[in-house]
DNA sequence: CGTAGCCTTGAAGGTGATCAATGTTTGTGG
DNA sequence: CCACAAACATTGATCACCTTCAAGGCTACG
């Protein structure tokens, strides 16, 4: 049924090069990350589509080669509340599958085309568990994970524009590094208005005013951050 | 300087039947746990008391023994966020240990008179690094305080009774899980407006209604829950 | 070409922050 | 052991920020 799933090795060695960048497998020679990689399979979700949801089987975990997944929770009340974006060189589901049978606590869901290196958990427990630098590696993408829930704890207290403005920093700086500003994943209004906790309203009354002043742009559903120093300025500005 | 530090071997073999129960020491023989504690010493904090500074250079981390510290950072305004409550068997600064020259990210202040076991950051690199079956379990701990921030999360968008609400049925559970709903440290208004991003007047607010409900009791700063039952209810309730 | 998802705008209302003033408890030094 | 300072608790009044509700338009995709 998953018609999109390609195995062959050969593809998989494609990716080798771009792999080997990641922090989570720097340092390790090939034939190693051939080990890590045993029984993957290359999986490419399109827009909107859901790779893990939430309660299932955790039976598999995946690294993210290309695109943004968004790991979503749910309230009780039934709102859906965005807890991380993975992008390129994250890990998906890799920490609970140190536990037998257990289920996803969140579901991942690709924002625009994206692709995964997904891997079984028999792997994980055989070659991934047994290397102690990977073991490292996983501890240190788990860690800044918490840092970044820790940030933004700490503007719980500032006004939207300010956790608003935060957030499409960390985004930029995270997706697109080097690049002119433009978010290369489509993020829309109300992803930003369930990561931060809000009504959608209110962020787009607030990025609206932003559009005004030409400190952002957006086309399609592409957010271009126009000005960077500006919205630095706007969270700077309130803590005097 | 540190006056009421105290280094036998001896004082500290008195906690290793304690110790061992901890999820983090699990099924580690005694051989194994003296060489995890060389050069331990047992450090008691005074109520208010200062562990760790943020900033300061992270020499050394410790395994919580008795009491409470709570972790916190400070906003560039200056407010202070409580990012965690540390209970014994949480390990504080254990994460920054495997960064060389790294400087701790927050603050640990004792809530009550606590105890901690310090360990110097030699023993991590030379042992605790090295035991796959430790890094196992920081991990662990590790991954359930970021859950406990995804938890959080979750309830930016309710009231701020049910944060409360939320906030004191987790450490009901974490610090007083057998007994008779009597917080065993003292927690003042303040924490928990700290801990949740509100502020202090619309916290004591709340727990002023709770009290002549006679939800809770507070004597001294020492927070008793009257109706567990009542105060999961207001949870629940806001979910329909 | 109709539906689904997203964006937009306005009006009304509530929750919680802020400010100010005061009481209470705890801790400390003379 | 008392006195004073510091930290904590309390209460009321006011007001800003954001949510909620409602209604409508736009665009993409089957």
């Amino acid at each position: 049924m998953p018609s999109n799933q390609v195995s062959t090795e050969k593809q998989i060695e494609t990716f080798f090069t771009e792999i080997s960048q990641f922090p989570l497998f720097k340092d390790l020679d090939k034939q190693r990350l051939q080990r890590l990689f045993t029984g993957a399979k290359l999986q490419a979700s399109k827009h909107r589509q859901n790779l893990y949801k939430v309660g299932d089987q955790a039976k598999k975990f995946s690294v993210v080669l290309r695109g943004a997944y968004k790991l979503v929770r749910s309230t009780p009340k039934g709102e859906d509340v965005i807890v991380y974006f993975a992008a390129p060189g994250d890990a998906i589901a890799a920490l609970v599958m140190s536990q037998d049978n257990a289920n996803y606590p969140v579901s991942a869901v690709a924002m625009g085309p994206s692709l995964v290196l997904e891997i079984p958990r028999e792997t994980y427990v055989s070659f991934w568990a047994q290397d102690p630098q990977i073991a490292m590696h996983l501890q240190s993408l788990l860690y800044s994970r918490m840092i970044l829930l820790q940030d933004e704890k700490l503007f719980n207290k500032s006004p939207l524009e300010v956790k608003i403005a935060h957030l499409i920093l960390q985004l930029v700086e995270k997706y697109s590094a080097e690049s002119d500003g433009i978010l290369p994943i489509p993020l829309t209004r109300r992803e930003i208005a369930d990561s931060l906790g809000a009504s959608v309203e209110s962020v787009i009354r607030i990025m609206s005013d932003w559009s005004h002043k030409k400190i952002i742009a957006t086309s399609d559903q592409h957010i271009e951050v126009l000005e960077t120093g500006r919205i630095a300025e706007l969270i700077r500005r309130q803590a005097q």
